[in-house]
Formats: C-alpha cells, structure tokens, sequence
DNA sequence: TTCGATTCTGCAATCGATTACGCAAACTGT
DNA sequence: ACAGTTTGCGTAATCGATTGCAGAATCGAA
C-alpha cells in the first residue's frame, strides 16, 4: 500500500502540481491557515492575499480536499438516497418511476456540492432505516415512497430529523414529506373518464401503498359525486410487470362490459394497453384508460397514453430543498404539488 | 453550527454509545490502536481481544467513521458515475437505459461498501472530464456511453487508470471498456428482418455515436450477405423523443414502401410504433420493427417489441469488476458482451 | 514619537481513524 | 535459568483540512 510517489525535496523552485493546503501555502509563501481561510473565504483576511492564492489555486487547478474538510467539520457531504421496496421483494430500482425522479434528485443535489449514496432496500425487519442512519455516511437522507413502511419512518423522524420523504402525506405523520394530491389526481382522472361517458369504471392497483389508497379514494369521490349512475371496481394489481399482465388478463376475460380504466401507474397503464389489445378491444373507442405520473414513457404508448401528470422535477426541487432546509436546522412543512390532467389519445381519439 | 451535543465528562462508569474509537479503547480498556486492529482484522491481535472488542462494538452497534478512515487510507470510498450527454444537449439522464443501467451499477458498487457519485455532464469544453477526475472526489470513474467524446476520454485515459467505459471498444483505444458485440447485434436484427421476408429496410439511429455506427455496420454486413436482392437506407434520429418522432413521421411519409425498421434502441423503436400507428401502417404486417436494448419497456409496449437484448445486469457486473481491479492495480482487458435476439409481435405475430 | 485599537497572519490543536516502531511479556531451546 | 524469538499491545506521527488564540503589522490619534 502506501503508493506514494517519492516526493522530491521539497524544492523552492520549480513548483509542481500542490497537492494540498500545505503546497500551496509555501508556494503563496504563507501559512496553511491563511490559505485555507482564502479558499474559503472565512475570517479576516485581506482582500489583497486573498485574490492572490485564490489566484494561484486557479492557475495549479488545486481544490482541497473536501474528505478532510468533512472530517474536519464533523459533516459527511453525502446525502443518502434511499428506495424501500416493501410490498414487491422483486421490484427492480430500475423503475422508470423512481428513476426519473431520482434522476432529478441527482441533478439538484450535485448542485450543492453533495454526493449522492443510492441504496435499494428490501425490508426485512424494522431496523432497516435506523440501521442505514446510523452507519453515519450521510448527512440527511431522502426516502423515495414509503412504500408500506410508514410506521418505521414516523418511529425513526422522531429522532432524526433531517429526513424527507417521497410520498402522500399522512395526517399522523412526524415526518416530512413531498407529494402530489393523490386523491385529487384520482378525482380528476376519474371525473375525466366519467365526461367522457364511460359507466363502468375499473382501478388498477394496490391500495395498501398509500399514495395508492388516495387515489382510489379519489376514483370513489368522483363516482359519488357524479349524479351518473355509474360503477366501478378495484383490481390490485402487482408491480412485478409480469404478475401485473396476468391480473390484468385474468380480470378483463371476466369485466366484459368494463368501458374505463384509471391505472395508478403508467406502468400499469401501459400493461392494460397490452392485455386489451390482446383481447382486440380497442382503446379509446372500447375503453378508455388513463395512467398517472406521466412518465416520459406515457406519449409513446401506442395509443398515447392520457395521465394525470405529477411535476416529478418540482416534486425533486422540493425534496432536495427542504432537506437542506433541515440539516440547516430549520424547521419545514410538508409540501403538496398539483397533479395536471394530461389527454392523450387513450381517452380520447383524435 | 458544530450541533454537538455537551459531552458528559468522561465517566469511568455507565457508557453511552461510543462516538469513535478512542470512546470504545476506553470501554475496553485498550488502546486506540487495538480497537483499529480488531475491527479490521489486521496485524497481530490476540483473538481473545479480538473477539472481545468486536463483540463491544457489536453491542453499542459502533461502527468507525469510515471518513476518517478513508482520508488516512488515501481513499474516497466513493467512485463516480458520469454520464456524457455530447451529442444531445437536452437529452435528460432519466432516460430509461441509462436508469437502467445505473441502477444495477449502483446495487454492485454499493455491495462493496463504497458510494457512489452521480454526475450528468454536458461536455462544453475538452476539460470537463479532466476537471471532475482532478475534483479529487473519487477513486474511480465509470463512464456511461462515451457518447462523441472518446477523443477526450482517450486521452485522460492515458494518465488517469482507473477509468472504464460502457460503449463499444474501439480499436484504437486506450481505455477498457464494458459494452456488446454492437456489430453482430446489428447484424442479427437485420438477419431476422431479412428472414422474415423484409426487403426495404431502415436503420433509425444517430451514426455519429460509436456504438450506432457499429450496429449500423452489422446492418450492413447483413444487407450484403443476404443473396436478396434487399435494399436499406439509414436516417439519422435524434434521442429527444419529441423529435425523435418529427424526424421519423416525415421519413415514414416518405417511404411508403418500407417493410423492415432496425431502430438502434427501443426508444426509438417506440417511437416508430407510433408513428406507424398514426399512419395505419400495422405492424407486424406491414412493417415489421425490432428495436436494441431489449428493456423492461419493450414487452409492453403494443405490439411488444423484438429487440437485441443486451444484458445490462452483467454489463454492470463487469463494469464494476473491472473498475475496481484497475483501482487495486491491475491491468485489465475490455469486455465484449453477445447480443441476444429476442423475438415479439412487432416481428411475428402471434 | 508613542500608545492603543484594528487588521492580518501564524502556531498549534483538532476531527477520527491507521500504522511504523518499540517495549514488555510469553515462549523456545539448551 | 538465560539469551533469543515471537506475540500482543501502546505511543505517537500522520492523512488534509479548520479555527481559537495570540503575536505582528498597520494605522490613527494625541
């Protein structure tokens, strides 16, 4: 170990590449305080000497060491990105859900000069977040989707605080949270079904995710509301793709008469596409079936796929910002963005 | 700043969770250095003390500040991903086969213990991968598709080791690389089309990226193998789907005698199902179309699609495999991966 | 010119681990 | 029982930065 190139004495001439404060202050000729309170502009400091090596750093390229300075500060510059799969063990982190915002997320946290530490996580036990927290490799920790694990999470922000969490906020929570208004992008997708004339309306999706059970209760709101006699059912569906398109062929062969579906994903929705084409029912002539998030994927189904949109790029801005907010010490509230109704073709022919 | 808690004074008596190695030497009644050896293992400890500091550790559920390790180490503990976005500046890291990719990346660098760094990068300026390898941030760099920049990955290569690349290897280059036999999966797409009883072919995809030009080539190679009297063209996509699908709807109205589509991935495979739908062009009858990838997408997308799967999971593998040898020391050979053809409905119907 | 108030800069301790070196205790063989 | 090994552990230097404290330099005022 110990690769260190042999270090030429050190000479007072010709100056190679610093390697750190140390090279650079005797280059500048000062102290190694002096430098670092230039670079950082901390403390007094003349303006003068501090041009000058902020100067020099520039020209030899140098920035110091940000691993001492964590050490030294006492912060890791990590913030910990963290996906529990709790109800599917086999659902892959390459969701195109949580990738597209974790994709978001990367960008806003590399803008503050933080790292970002991905974990994928299966719960198997209730130690899980407390486990990950207390390894002490980040400084704060953004929860993508609390899957079924809600409980673990308002246990744990009890006494950690910089936590955020993707995902509905519940009434009882402790901790903080941003996501969309699942039940009003429920209400809104399904009222769209019902002006579109469908009746007999069916859910696609698992309601003991939360976010999930919001929606429906959105998709129920819409069809009490609606002085229509209009009925609709519920169908759990896997997240697993291909479980999903069993459940979803199994279902269609029995609900003959069904005319709209409200899929709580794209995913999903896209999976419904491909049974009822299987089954040459067409969409939206047949029925009509919208998605939610609105997936990049969404515009390229074939039909194009309506949806209800969740500004997942807000939705990151959001995350990442409050979590500094709370690693500063500050205290914040939870955050709820709009969901859009976006119409496509699968609701609605051209 | 500085929140940390008022130390009690340092009581003989009842302990409280260790904060470092120095608390834990004390609770054991050792030193500092013989905490260090028995939780890594090294240098000549009794078992016994071993076993004992071990079994304490466990108990406070202490683990070592693995930023203080690290800076003494020489190491960061973090290794970088970086994605080059040259030839399309708006291109979003979101998009599904880099996701797809990184998440595997991500689970095999984190089973190593280290984190990892996500950076997105357009390449302004020949500097900028100069500039983040100097950022002293990382211990090693994985590069996701050198996209047009492999004159300048070429030439970091040869001063900075730990270095590779997902993308096809080119002859001449200096760095080790992860990627697919690109020529022979074009050429078997092709080969499939052509056994179908395609005759007019075209390729979609951007030739200007290595990886394209090679498919392209095996698309070619295919062509004139073939004693058909077959006939392809090419034209260049964009990887933004909105033009992606300008782009495509404006040559399909164009080539209406068109029967086979090669896309280079199964983005634009999609997108073509698209643009073919619009025109009631029915695929496969019509138009058959095979895509490159073979993500989670292209089974569901209508008609499923054919692709030549490129098995991303293993691609990973050898990407951090490979990384992590180079950063150990060793000198490493790139890794070429077979495509594999994988038939759907957009070529056979059922 | 001299003294006190300001600025600026350097010394040295510190963050939490690793590890070369050396001393003491425990063996080994005769 | 004694010199020579071997083994186990502690001392202290070190990684590269930050920062409290204090000394030096500069300045203004008397």
């Amino acid at each position: 170990m110990g690769m260190k190139g042999n270090q030429p004495p050190k000479s007072r001439g010709i100056s190679r590449k610093p390697q750190n404060i140390q090279d650079l202050a005797e280059i500048a000729g000062v102290s190694t305080a002096t430098v670092s309170r230039a670079l950082a502009g901390t403390g007094n400091i003349s303006a003068a000497t501090r041009e000058r090596i902020r100067a020099l750093a520039e020209q030899f390229d140098f920035r110091p060491s940000s691993m001492a300075r964590n050490l030294r500060i006492g912060r890791t510059g990590t913030v910990g990105v963290i996906v529990p799969l709790g109800h599917e063990k086999s659902q892959h982190i390459s969701d195109p859900f949580f990738m597209t915002l974790l994709g978001y997320i990367a960008d806003r946290v590399a803008d503050r000069g933080y790292d970002l530490l991905l974990s994928k996580i299966v719960p198997h036990d209730p130690e899980w977040l407390s486990r990950q927290i207390d390894s002490g490799r980040v400084d704060g920790m953004i929860i993508i989707g609390q899957s079924n694990q809600s409980d673990v999470i308002n246990a744990v922000a009890r006494y950690y605080a910089p936590l955020v969490v993707w995902g509905a906020a519940q009434t009882d929570q402790s901790y903080c949270s941003v996501g969309s208004d699942n039940r009003r992008g429920g209400l809104i997708a399904t009222q769209h079904l019902l002006s579109l004339g469908c009746r007999r309306l069916a859910f696609f999706g698992d309601p003991s995710v939360p976010e999930v059970e919001e929606r429906l209760n959105g998709f129920r709101d819409a069809l009490r509301q609606s002085g229509e006699n209009a009925v609709g059912t519920t169908l759990p569906v896997h997240f697993v793709p291909e479980q999903a398109l069993e459940d979803i062929s199994g279902f269609l062969d029995l609900a003959d008469r069904l005319d709209g579906i409200f899929a709580t994903s794209d995913t999903i929705a896209m999976t419904a596409l491909q049974a009822l084409q299987d089954r040459r029912r067409s969409v939206p002539q047949d029925v009509k079936v919208i998605g939610f998030d609105d997936l990049d994927l969404a515009r390229r189904t074939v039909p194009a796929l309506s949806s209800v949109r969740q500004d997942l790029e807000a939705g990151a801005d959001a995350l990442v910002d409050l979590l500094f907010r709370k690693i500063a010490g500050e205290s914040v509230e939870s955050v709820t963005l709009q969901p859009q109704l976006i119409v496509r073709a699968s609701t609605v022919a051209e």
